[in-house]
DNA sequence: ACGCTAACCTATTCACAAG
DNA sequence: CTTGTGAATAGGTTAGCGT
């Protein structure tokens, strides 16, 4: 929206008079020349002032729309062209650059510095990894294009015309990309089952049929290295993040990005969303692992041939698989996990990967200047390092996602990422832990004082691990959770669900699964019913709330799609009724982004499916999927089957809930 | 070891523009 | 009126420096 409102006085007073529209260059001079002088080291009020500056003052007040108090005035477009270009150039500018940046603009040190946190911000928030609701979300918007692509064609009159995006509900609609749409005719029960079953990996989407090319496409994934963006794109889907690229199209692009983010490392790390983890990951097909891992599954998968195999048996929890399996699982999986070149000492940063990808930008520039920077404080060097460095979490996480659980997996991925993170990187920590912070916030800490607690390697997931008692109450230990997980693995016990939720990373990313409820008392999303607590394999499956939640939030014609699918949504989805503050969405949890109760906990409630029998019972009980779902009810084993034909049409009002619903219900299925 | 400072970051709030 | 986005602010953390 560089339509920023060049005021009236539009060309920019200030230069316009001396250089209308003219290049940076020139702009540069004459600014530098003028400019210079005078903003340089204007206080950060001048802005507000502007008045006051000297010559150009009257000038500029007339272009920067002065903000007094509350008004604020917005970069010009010119300015905003020359910010990005610099941007582009180098993120994170030090004195001289900025300087030189503000010569070149009409805007203050201080600004130029806010314009750049700013943007940084923003950029972060765009690649910043989804986290499981959102993940869930999407995946569930996925699975509504998917299933209403293929279901339609069945279930409708017209097969073939119908446009899956059509059917598509309209939460769904921005994220349909045509390559969604695929084909209709694709569903045999297969690929139904396929659909299933990956869901939202659709590259496992194997199907009989020819035309799921992109599948195809998307399942030659493993490639270690992605040359082209398109390639990181298609990478990071490796499962879901390529389904969500396909998926989301318009705010895909940020998505995706997100994605990407790891990509360009060359490795193959899963989204650290994916270690955040809760559940609603697990179901996701491993990222990293894509083909083959699928083929090791035990559940439904896509077979070598591509055919997608329905394997009945449902997804497993790590428990229910041997040792033995998990590793293999997880050997399986480290081949695509590969670590780059790039991965160990990690220069590039991601950002200015990403950037570089960026067409209008100077692609090479970025990266080096920042190599040069004395002071680590190039975050994004760092996370990405970390990330690199934890290719290995990645891979184990995914192991252990794929595993789906096994406590020794859990175990050791939690504290080697804990080490790893500590050791390595403080910053991915306390990214990872920033980037939740709100939502710790929310969390009432125990320890807590006022402060945040400092981020230091030990506290985590380490500490929590460590902590002995944290494994039983399940209630009130929210910052057990992460401990917990391992040994439900182990006993299967009840926090069985918190095994669901784990985040592999163990680290205060797990805050995000936590949910205060509205007593602000802390509580794990999903509260495990009471059956929950049975030791078995069960795992919580969202539903009932979240479907309902969401419906009333779908319902909302106004939300935009993408917001309902990512934050409203997500809520519901998510594990954790309730989203925090972060969401990727919002990004940082813009305020605003809350109004529509993004914050409340949509979760109370009560949803909670189990795996086995969930399905089957769940539904039921839960509102929505009872009525969406009816056509499972029979029988659990076709279930997936049945709702991928579509019986379970996503009408459109298909509700991100119903079909949130029907997949997490299927999904329980599966496992 | 401390205190400072500068730079960053995240989360939030505010304003504004657009639908 | 709602939503999305950009500009600003507040509170924190970290690293480099000087004492």
């Amino acid at each position: 929206m560089d339509t920023l409102a060049p005021t009236p006085s539009t060309p920019s007073p200030q230069l316009s008079s001396a250089v209308p529209g003219l290049a940076h260059e020139v702009e540069h001079e004459e600014l530098s020349q003028s400019t210079s002088q005078n903003q340089v080291f204007e206080s950060p009020l001048l802005r507000e002032s502007q008045t006051p500056a000297p010559q150009l003052s009257s000038q500029l007040s007339g272009e920067v729309e002065r903000h007094p108090k509350g008004k604020r005035k917005r970069t010009t477009a010119k300015d905003k062209a020359i910010l990005e270009a610099a941007y582009n150039a180098n993120p994170k500018p030090d004195k001289a650059a900025r300087q030189d940046i503000v010569n070149r603009v009409s805007l203050n040190e201080k600004e130029v510095q806010i314009w750049f946190q700013n943007r940084r911000q923003n950029d972060r928030r765009k690649s910043r990894p989804l986290s499981p609701q959102e993940i869930a979300a999407l995946r569930y918007g996925g699975m509504q294009i998917l299933s209403s692509d293929n279901t339609l064609p069945v279930y409708t009159s017209e097969p073939e015309n119908t446009s899956p995006i059509q059917v598509v509900s309209s939460l769904d609609q921005e994220y349909s990309s045509p390559r969604e749409v695929a084909s209709p005719s694709k569903l045999d029960d297969h690929e139904t089952e396929q659909n299933h079953e990956d869901t939202l990996h659709e590259d496992t989407l194997p199907l009989p049929e020819p035309q799921s090319q992109p599948q195809e496409e998307q399942q030659s994934l493993p490639h270690p290295v992605y040359a082209t963006p398109a390639q990181k794109q298609r990478h990071a889907g490796d499962d879901d993040s390529l389904l969500m690229s396909q998926h989301l199209p318009s705010s895909v692009g940020y998505l995706s990005n997100r994605w990407n983010y790891p990509a360009h490392s060359h490795v193959l790390s899963t989204p650290i969303s994916f270690d955040r983890g809760d559940d609603s990951f697990n179901n996701f097909p491993p990222s990293s692992c894509s083909s083959s891992t699928s083929a090791l599954r035990p559940r439904l998968s896509t077979g070598l041939d591509g055919k997608a195999e329905v394997i009945t048996s449902p997804p497993q929890n790590p428990a229910s698989l041997p040792p033995s399996e998990l590793q293999s699982f997880d050997s399986a999986c480290r081949p695509s996990y590969q670590r780059g070149p790039s991965e160990s000492p990690v220069t590039l940063p991601p950002i200015s990967t990403i950037t570089s990808s960026l067409p209008s930008s100077q692609n090479a520039a970025p990266l080096l200047p920042r190599l040069a920077r004395g002071r680590s404080r190039d975050v994004h060097a760092w996370e990405f390092a970390c990330d690199a460095e934890n290719c290995e979490d990645a891979l184990t996480v995914q192991a252990k996602h794929e595993s789906r659980g096994s406590a020794i997996a859990a175990i050791s991925l939690l504290r080697s990422t804990t080490s790893s993170t500590a050791g390595g990187s403080p910053l991915q920590l306390s990214r990872s832990n920033k980037r939740n912070a709100s939502i710790s916030r929310m969390t009432p800490r125990a320890d807590s004082s006022t402060k945040k607690p400092r981020l230091t390697k030990g506290l985590d997931a380490t500490g929590r691990l460590e902590t002995p008692n944290n494994n039983n109450t399940w209630a009130g230990k929210r910052q057990s959770f992460t401990a917990d997980t391992p040994a439900d693995f182990s006993h299967n016990t009840k926090p069985k669900s918190s095994s669901l939720f784990i985040s592999p990373q163990g680290n205060e990313s797990d805050k995000e699964n936590w949910s205060p409820d509205e007593n602000g008392n802390p509580r794990f999303s999903y509260h495990p019913p009471s059956s929950a607590i049975r030791p078995t394999n069960r795992r919580l499956l969202p539903s009932g709330p979240l479907s309902s939640s969401i419906h009333d939030k779908a319902t909302n014609p106004r939300r935009t799609p993408a917001r309902h699918a990512l934050i409203e949504s997500s809520p519901s989805f998510s594990l954790s009724g309730n989203r925090t503050n972060t969401g990727p969405l919002d990004g940082g949890g813009r305020g605003q982004h809350y109004r529509g109760g993004d914050k409340r906990g949509g979760g109370g409630s009560e949803l909670r499916i189990y795996e086995d029998f969930v399905v089957a019972t769940t539904e039921h009980n839960t509102p929505t999927a009872s009525r969406r779902a009816p056509p499972f009810e029979d029988d659990g084993s076709d279930e997936v089957e049945r709702f991928m034909r579509g019986e379970i049409s996503p009408s459109k009002k298909g509700d991100a809930d119903a079909v949130a619903g029907l997949l997490s219900l299927s999904q329980g299925n599966w496992r």
